[in-house]
DNA sequence: CAATAAATACTTACACTGTAAGTATTATCA
DNA sequence: TGATAATACTTACAGTGTAAGTATTTATTG
């Protein structure tokens, strides 16, 4: 009998990318090689570059993925609510995608969607009556520390719930005379009067209301 | 004739650490490999391995070297002041070892350096007057936005001296209809009246500020 | 429909990577 | 000296990204 004729549905950018963010997202980073990538998708390695143009280019492409979900803040309301949703909505964006902070940070990202959503951000800013200057450096501040707070928070091996117990645990490597700090800081974690969360919105919020004193005195 | 007994000067920890560290100063991240690093040292590379684990401790060992360059805050005096100097002579350091910003957010690192770093670093905060909590966010606060500043200031591919130029060049890939913010702020440093440099010290001072309000006010 | 052209997938190959396992050399000590 | 321990080397393997060339499928045209 002769066999079905097993049309192939060809590839696409737009296919290639999106296997390979659901590729990074569940099975991290480490495994996106151009060969798992193109097992996932049941087809050979090099077939990809009909499509993608190299494995930089697909990170750039992932990048861009995320940027696009990311909140663009509103311009004309208040700029403080705008940017501080903007801040939380991509710390939680980022918390959701964890290899993408890294890539972020560690490339230069030029796509479209980053570039609308610098334009919006500082759209933003200056209609709120920050000087050019000002609106770039205040958006570099806030985007340097959730990046910043994202990585660290990404970085920590615990979960907040382990926090006491791993205290506990390694409290014998932290002996008092020689860290004393760190080690009282462990106590208060295992006697339960700090719970070691790291709070977003502490800094951010700190930034928010300074630039909101520059803004007002002028610069 | 007797070949003169070459002594081979054997390897040590220390000495392929030392290397390493130089290595990646010189021609970056990318290029130190077991194979490099061994050659550099005129050695095989898996003479490496019976002075150093693998390369993930190499690694570690890189970050803690660098670490080790970092300031130590001064407990007792005025700690907007201590934590100022830490936080600008970090930024400055890692500036020098372009490489290290993105191991030290992108590993856990709990060698002694960096265990006295922290320590020292919420002993002054301790002693400047605030809770174990506070001290705790504080100091995270403020590394969060040093390591995230930094790792922007790095990635980003020009000189400040180009920055007028290649917002000349790359005018015309930003519309005025579809960034009419990021083009608007273009041309402000095409016409010399924004130098695009970001200002660590302004975000830095806006953080050391709001924490003292936070310390003062208790929490 | 058949023939040609274009698109797309596959195959092979190369220069890298980290490192496990086994062997040869050198230095130290009895 | 010979034995022992330390250390360097060799080989090998399973990965990586991707250049170059070949085969196959699809679309277009006569």
């Amino acid at each position: 009998m002769a066999p079905v004729a097993k049309k192939r549905a060809p590839l696409s950018p737009e296919k290639v990318f999106a296997m390979a963010l659901r590729l990074v997202d569940k099975k991290g980073l480490v495994s996106l090689s151009m060969r798992n990538l193109a097992q996932a998708m049941k087809v050979e390695a090099m077939s990809l570059y009909n499509h993608v143009p190299g494995k930089e280019r697909l990170l750039d492409g992932l990048v861009e993925m995320v940027v696009g979900e990311l909140e663009l803040p509103a311009a004309g309301g208040n700029w403080q609510c705008a940017m501080r949703g903007r801040a939380l909505t991509a710390h939680h964006v980022l918390m959701r995608h964890p290899w993408a902070p890294m890539l972020l940070v560690s490339r230069m990202n030029i796509g479209p969607n980053m570039l609308q959503y610098i334009d919006r951000t500082v759209g933003c800013l200056r209609e709120a009556g920050f000087s050019w200057p000002m609106a770039d450096h205040a958006w570099n501040t806030l985007d340097a520390f959730t990046y910043g707070f994202t990585l660290q928070r990404l970085n920590f091996p615990l979960e907040p719930k382990q926090y006491a117990s791993a205290a506990t645990q390694f409290l014998p490597m932290i002996p008092v005379e020689t860290y004393p700090y760190m080690n009282g800081l462990s106590q208060e974690i295992i006697a339960g009067r700090h719970n070691g969360l790291q709070h977003f919105e502490l800094g951010l919020d700190l930034l928010l209301d300074g630039l909101e004193r520059v803004r007002t005195r002028g610069s």
